[in-house]
Parts: structure tokens; sequence; C-alpha cells
RNA sequence: GGUGGAGUGGCCGAGAGGCGAGGCAGCGGCCUGCAAAGCCGCGUACACGGGUUCAAAUCCCGUCUCCACCUCCA
């Protein structure tokens, strides 16, 4: 069976072939560094991470991929004018914000993260060839900037459907010399009033990237003329992906052979983004909601469908997420040394899913029903079968980054400290064998005081034949919208 | 105006001609001193109106509603 992908280009699902046997070049954009990272931006974050670690693991590719950081722009320079900042403190504290929140839910770092500021001469090479070849010109008046004659490559709107003529002409359409209202900027010549640390010397005067040239520019150098996979939020289809297919096509590049686009996160039937004011800021929903379940819940539903958020989306991904944990740590005390080994094989019916453009929906259900599966398996004394669900648990939840007992969870499953978790362990026992006896007394009163005083200190108490066993309570979110201009 | 997407049970969320994915919540039962956890059972849902078909949530026609993109956008 083999990995079938929708190429939006193409709007249809497509088997997917790499072009280099074993290998995948894939690059992803649209990390932004205009401010801090909110579920939006890491949803594509996360999307594109369970897409590489199917590749990798699911199909054995040798996976490189690149995440550009789009490290100047209008909006930049706007923002850290308005702040009284320099371009570059604001752009790199907001990547490392962003790095921070991708780390907190796991996401495998990028093989390479290049910043557009550091790619310029690629970019006028890039330029260089397009002039040449007559698919840009440098405006005639003088502005320094360089644009692309959308006019002179047939195939501009083929990647949106749409024709020239159809789109709608901006109403402020830029009047700067440009053949056509449509043509964007390669390059823009500096301004009067930007910083001089913005620009650099080019042939065609100092300036500053347009919005989409790093892109083209950047993915060439560290993925090659042509490459896999290109992926982004649907938001990016246009222009900024058109863009970047014609720029680079038109200069004789192969670029991209599959193109992968996310939807977004809504709230209240809207998208979120920071200028509506209804940004979920990652580091905030962190302060109520652990990682893993952000995680969970940004992972649950098919890349290319719409999350509505909805106060209590969040518990509901938690009692999903405690289910699965559940199972794990009860088959663990089964388990011999106490540890779960990783599935080398997965079921079929998750692979199944996952190669259907990445169903995790149904590669989900195929975690939950061996779960229960485990479950019983546990409760019917036998332990073969609940060892072996609980490694495929694993092995799958592993594939979309969502495994509790992976390392980088950490003290989220009860994993601390291991002298902290030895002192607690000696406390609660005793508190466990007093309850014990107070039972054996039938002093229930007595009994239901101790595991009552122990809840109230967060630890959970579970009954089995051999005796308590207890755990860390994991208190329900209480997720807040922030609402934050920015 | 152009392009694309969506409407599924109390909620979330898959599916895409015929057996009701899965999760959350709820109800009943088993287990338990009681709980919790776990297990078993319980739902006849697919925006609306027509049509095609032995059979439609799924295909066709029409309608309604919502959302997105059309040079800031994950």
């Amino acid at each position: 069976m083999s990995l079938r992908l929708f190429d939006t280009a193409t709007r249809e699902l497509r088997d997917f072939t790499p072009r280099q046997a074993g290998k995948v070049g894939m690059y992803i954009c649209g990390l932004t560094t205009q401010g801090a990272p909110h579920i939006g931006h890491i949803r594509f974050a996360v999307a594109f991470d369970v897409l590489r670690r199917w590749l990798e693991t699911g199909h054995g590719y040798d996976v490189t991929l690149v995440r550009n950081v789009t490290d100047i722009d209008d909006k930049v320079l706007r923002k850290a004018a308005e702040a009284g900042e320099e371009w570059f403190a604001l752009t790199y504290r907001n990547e490392r914000l962003t790095g921070e929140a991708l780390d907190a839910l796991g996401v495998i770092p990028a093989t390479y993260e290049p910043r557009a500021t550091g790619h310029v001469p690629d970019m006028v090479s890039l330029m260089e060839t397009l002039i040449d070849k007559g698919h840009a010109y440098a405006a005639p008046d003088g502005s320094g900037d360089v644009y692309f004659d959308v006019r002179s490559w047939p195939e501009y709107g083929s990647l949106s459907n749409q024709s020239i003529d159809d789109m709608a002409s901006a109403d402020d359409a830029d009047p700067r010399g440009k053949r056509d209202p449509r043509d964007f900027a390669l390059w823009k010549g500096r301004k009067a009033n930007e910083p001089e640390s913005a620009s650099w010397p080019t042939p065609f005067g100092p300036g500053r990237p347009g919005w989409h040239l790093e892109c083209s520019a950047m993915a060439r150098r560290w993925l090659g003329d042509e490459f896999d996979i290109h992926g982004g939020g649907i938001d990016l289809r246009f222009p900024h992906h058109e863009n970047e297919l014609a720029q680079s096509r038109a200069a004789g590049l192969g670029f991209a052979r599959y193109w992968l686009h996310n939807a977004w996160v809504t709230v209240r039937g809207q998208k979120m983004g920071k200028s509506l004011g209804n940004a979920l800021e990652v580091r905030h929903l962190l302060e109520t909601t652990r990682p893993l379940v952000l995680r969970y819940y940004l992972t649950a539903a098919h890349y290319r469908s719409m999350i509505e958020y909805h106060p209590g989306s969040l518990e509901e991904a938690g009692a999903a997420v405690e289910r699965i944990e559940g199972f794990l740590e009860r088959a663990a005390r089964r388990a011999p040394g106490h540890e779960i080994p990783t599935a080398t094989t997965l079921p079929a019916d998750f692979v199944e899913s996952m190669d259907d453009d990445l169903g995790v929906s149904g590669a989900l259900a195929v975690v939950h029903e061996t779960v229960r599966a485990g479950n019983t398996a546990l409760d019917e004394d036998d332990d073969e079968a609940a060892l072996a669900a609980a490694s495929a648990v694993v092995a799958m939840t592993e594939v979309l980054g969502v495994n509790p007992l992976a390392a980088h969870w950490g003290s989220g499953d009860g994993r601390g400290d291991a002298a902290v978790e030895a002192a607690l362990e000696t406390l609660v026992r005793v508190q466990l064998d007093a309850r014990q006896a107070a039972r054996q007394e039938r002093d229930f009163e007595r009994a239901d005081a101790i595991r009552d005083a122990l809840a109230a200190a967060g630890i959970a108490i579970t009954d089995t034949p051999s005796g308590a066993q207890w755990s860390l309570a994991r208190p329900a979110a209480d997720p807040v919208t922030t609402e934050k201009k920015d």
C-alpha cells in the first residue's frame, strides 16, 4: 500500500513517489516571527510533523525538512517601528518563542531553518535569471523595486486555479511602475524611512527581499532545483505559494512536486488571527493545559479540516489522553521491568488510515480500539495480549507524536526526579497501608477519609485485585480565551 | 465577480453507494464496602427539496446557510 497525499496543485489524491528513492525533500512555510505563536501557527507545524514522522517511521524515508524563517517583511518593520525596537530584535525574539512552543508540543526540529536575511545572494541570482529570461523587470521609476511580470508567465494562477483576468484588481494596486497591477515585488527598494540595517546592496540598488522570493531562493539552496513536498497553510496558497511557483518555474526550476495545505483553527466560526483579537497563544494555553493534551487536540483532526475551538475541547482531548495513559500505566505494572517496548509493526488498519492522506482520525480510532482490547486483556489477566496491545499503542502514538511515554513529555506522566518520586512513593504507600488496614476492619469512614486526603493532594487511587495503585491526578484544564491585541 | 471548502447524533469528529469509525458527555449493567478505573450494553445522525438506484449521509439537479482566498495571513 502506498502513501497517497492530496496535492493542492492538481486538486486530487496522488500516490506519493519521491524523486529520489528513499529520500524526501520537504519545505514548509509560514512560521511567523511577527509575534508570539498562537495555536493556529502551531497546528501547521504539528500537521507537518505528523507527515514527517509518517514518512520516516511508516515508509522509512530519509527526510530533509527545511522550515523557513521569513525574518523580514513589511509587517516586521512596521511593528518594530511602532514598538520602538530594532526589527531584528523583534523577529529573533519571536523566532525563539516559536521554537519554544514547537519544542513544548513535541515537534521534531527541522533539518534546517534558514532565514531570509541570510540568503540575499541567492535571491539576487534568481532575480538576474528571471530578468534575463524576460519574466522580471526593475521598476522604471527609480524606486529600486524589482517586479515579476505575471503576464509573461502563462501558467500564472495554476496553483490556485485562477486566471489573471478573474482576479480582483486590488484597489490599492501599487502604482509604482508595474506593468500589470498583479505584478508582485521580488525585491523592494529601500525607502527613506526604513532602517539601514534592513537594507542590502544589490545590482538593482539597496533594498530588501519581497515577501515571496525568499522561499524560492531558500528551497533551491537547501533542497535543490526540484524537491518533493511543499507545505503550508491553505491561506498561503494565494498569493504566496502561487508566486513562489511562478518565479521558480519561470527561472527554469522544477520546484515542488506536491503541494500540501493545512486548514486553520477557527474560533466562533472565524479564522484565528491576531488581527481579529481571537488568537489563543500557545504560551497562555500551556499555563492551564498539559503540552501532550494540546498536542493531541491539534493532532486529532484531519489536517485539511478546520478545527473549531470551543471551551471544553481541551478537556475532551485531556480525557482521551488519560484513557490512553491509564491503559499504559496499568499495562506497565505487568511488564517486565515496568517497561513497555515499542512494537516494530503497526496494525494494518492504522497503516491504511495513515497512508490515506494522513487519516489521523481513523488512526486514532485504531489506537482507542487497541486500548479497549488491551484493558480487556488486563481484566482477564492475559498479560501477553495486554503487553502486545500496549506496545502497539506506544508505536502508534509515537507516529502521531502523542506517545505519553515519550521522554519528551517529562514529568507530565509522573516521571519526575527519581528521588522525589521515591520519597512520594514511600509516603503514599504508608497512607495506602493505613487505608487497607482500615478497610479490613471495615472502618470505611477512616478508609475514605484517607482516600479523600490523598485526592486533595492530587493523588488518585485505583483499587485492583492485587492492591491499591496510585498515580498523580491530572486536573482538568481550565483554558481561557486570551483576548489579546497585537 | 472569480476560486476553494464546509453543514453528520447532546458535543467533538471520521466516512463517501449497502454492515452506525473513534472520543467526550449521558443512561443501564458487571466489578467494588462505596467510589474511581476498567469492561459489557444502550443512539437508527448525516442542512433543505427533488431525482437516479434493488439500496443514497455518500451520486445527480436545485435551494439555503456558513467560512476562506483574490497581494498582511498557519
